[in-house]
DNA sequence: GACCCTCCCCTTAGGGGAGGGTC
DNA sequence: GACCCTCCCCTTAGGGGAGGGTC
């Protein structure tokens, strides 16, 4: 069967290419033209390279790099592996996926941390609820608030967390735990998965009840006055600052929550 | 509350943040550091800015394009709007989700496709088969197989096809018509959706069976002598030829499907 | 007059590296 | 000595356009 040669312009629109594309592929090796006039330079097709075309099409859509095509291909790209290129492109297609699909839960997550926070901004008074038991990596920066330990803060925290092997979570904040003999003073940040055996400068916190309230400034040194009942009471208190998580977050004047756990 | 300002390369490490990406944040303006030493223009950072480059984080894993940024800030980018971000984020990769459903769909009717042509091409025999109904987009090459429009063949057929606009499906090919009185020839393409009342070249093949046999290079004019049994019969005998999909395309050895129509 | 050619510059979000100052 | 700086070139799959031949 003897075909007439296409120009690139029909080619291009039959194939419902761009021409730049059908020169792209030209330029890269993936499909020459059949036939070049060496005088003119002018690119010329037949139908059957629509085939080749169509392979190609196939593995943009599917994110194949065009480098990796001629692995499908064989004898100057006259045989197409059409089955083993579908297979791979559906591999790929269903990774995509996979991973689109932990991205979508993890926006769940910040918006379903969104809207804890708008209930707890939305009570007019101090609230108390349940606190799940949680893990903290905690380090201390005692008395001074200007020594470098305090001035590195979060920076020294999540550097030992990471060395320590620990996964870190979103919550990190300033801790201080009082008891009638001291006043001990850390800085935290959630550990979602903790290496067994390494509890060095780790907190756990057992389940247990909370009282919270908004402040605009940071203020857990002055959590006795924010919390005179809980003050008058002789118990070990643990105190916990966070930034909250708002919709709109404002980097300059965050939020902050303050919680004082309660006695069981 | 004062931070110590960071390096980039000890902010580069606690956000997990490749240092070229932080250099392009501030050349792009989407991240510029908290303040730079106008001598050494050592870039500085503080911890704050860590909840902006979540959120251009973010962007970039869900493809919003950073241009498209500073749509979610505001007050030179003290203010982030998580929530619009969170929701146009989740938007955008629902539909990547849908589109790379769409390409599997494709994925597996193609497999499917393979799978069919793979059953004929292990038949020894002709293959006798249910025909469901289809309609046709078709031009005629009567008689001489060197005019230009049986050279332009496959061309001409798309470009009227889409012209007329229709539709067009995969199966393509050539197509006999025989009855004792004469032998129409035809380039065909199948129809997928067609416009109601266009109906201009459009050949509607109602339910039936038909016989089939592979052949190696086109043999639609033997018809006759491929098919004896049938063209002993007196009925008009629809005869039409199809590249086959296999599993690994030969450019040029395609394998041909020759098929006729058997009498209801 | 519509079509095709070859440059050339531009796009995203950086990565690699050279050559040279800074902590 | 480790850290940071500014160039500079490179990556994918083309798109836009200039300037000049071709059908």
């Amino acid at each position: 069967m003897k075909t007439k040669l296409l120009t690139i312009g029909e080619f291009s629109k039959i194939s419902e290419t761009h021409i730049k594309s059908l020169r792209y592929y030209d330029q890269i090796g993936v499909l020459k033209p059949a036939y070049i006039d060496p005088n003119t330079k002018y690119r010329y097709y037949t139908f059957q390279q629509y085939g080749i075309l169509e392979a190609i099409k196939t593995c943009i859509e599917l994110n194949i790099p065009l480098k990796e095509f001629s692995s499908f291909t064989e004898d100057s790209g006259n045989v197409i592996h059409v089955s083993k290129l579908l297979e791979q492109g559906k591999t790929i297609a269903n990774d995509k996926i996979n991973s689109i699909r932990e991205g979508i839960k993890n926006i769940e997550m910040l918006q379903h941390e969104i809207e804890l926070c708008k209930d707890i901004l939305n009570q007019p008074g101090p609230l108390i609820s349940d606190f799940p038991s949680k893990k903290y990596y905690v380090l201390s920066y005692e008395g001074e608030t200007n020594t470098t330990t305090y001035n590195n803060g979060y920076l020294t925290l999540l550097n030992g967390a990471n060395q320590a092997g620990h996964k870190v979570g979103y919550e990190m904040g300033k801790m201080f735990i009082y008891n009638n003999k001291s006043i001990k003073q850390f800085n935290f940040v959630e550990i979602t998965s903790s290496i067994k055996g390494k509890s060095k400068n780790v907190i756990t916190i057992p389940e247990g009840h909370c009282i919270s309230k908004c402040i605009i400034t940071s203020r857990i040194q002055y959590a006795p006055e924010e919390f005179p009942d809980q003050f008058a009471m002789n118990y070990e208190k643990i105190v916990i600052e966070t930034e909250l998580f708002t919709e709109d977050i404002n980097i300059e004047n965050p939020v902050y929550q303050l919680s004082c756990f309660l006695p069981n």
